[in-house]
DNA sequence: CTTACTGCAAATATTTTGCATTTGG
DNA sequence: CCAAATGCAAAATATTTGCAGTAAG
């Protein structure tokens, strides 16, 4: 247990929401400027295969990191957006075991995150004039 | 409709499966050496736009084409060796559903493909001797 | 002490972009 | 003829690795 992990785990634990590894490097740089790019990845990797942290998947293949003690939870993003949101671990539970008895294959649902569009985006291709192209231009994007 | 487009187009026709970016640009080298790297890339985001050509982030994020004729199916693939399996794409709809009437997000299972272990490999691990570590060796890895 | 970890720099790998030239329609 | 696409090279990103010095246990 050496500085550069403890930096590692400590911004993993200080977010609520995952990091990617270049954001683990820059949390890391603000609390030990000491700490170097190589010895983040190496670390994140070397905490993966100790199973203290987790890696999910979002987006365009986006590598986030967390710690692996969070309770399990699903996450969709929003491919217009980009905003993430949270989905009970359970949703998936009766299609993994509908593919386990089906296909002999285990799910592991953490891993990757869902993708589709998100209520706001949603709404927003409602309601948008197909004249102007662009109804609410205040929507944020998360990307 | 242009010749590295015509290549991209056929390289993608003639596989069932998927191909990365990198597997497209040597596919399309061998029918056409004169296509550079950066049109096909090029040719894919096109193509992407027009809604021609698709992709599924499969794996750690690798991401990979497709046609858009292809019928829907999703996918799942196997976090130790790497296999990819097809799934019929009716298996998420009653989640798209609850989802989409839960937490307003509308789910598109095709863009991203699932994670877990596949049959194989959970038998391996079921007859693995815990002493030995590898129980059958010849499991090809297809990552 | 001795093995494992770190910092650094350079190597890889992947994708994007500016620009001059070519080409499809 | 002209806008759009291409080839090329270089830049921008992201991640990995060899190596020598340092530190944890």
């Amino acid at each position: 247990m050496t500085g550069p992990r403890r930096a590692v785990l400590s911004a993993l634990a200080a977010q609520h929401e995952h990091l990617t590894a270049d954001q683990v490097v820059t949390s890391v740089a603000e609390r030990d400027p000491g700490v170097h790019r190589a010895s983040v990845y190496r670390t994140l990797e070397t905490l993966s295969a100790l199973g203290v942290v987790q890696h999910v998947h979002v987006g365009h293949g986006t590598t986030t990191y967390h710690l692996a003690g969070d309770e399990a939870h699903l996450h969709a993003q929003c491919g217009r957006c980009g905003a993430v949101i949270d989905l009970p671990a359970s949703l998936l539970d009766d299609v993994a075991a509908l593919v386990r008895s089906q296909h002999g294959f285990q799910l592991d649902p953490s891993h990757v995150a869902l993708s589709g569009t998100c209520a706001r985006c949603l709404a927003l291709s409602d309601t948008a004039t197909p004249t102007t192209g662009r109804a609410r231009p205040d929507h944020e994007d998360h990307r």
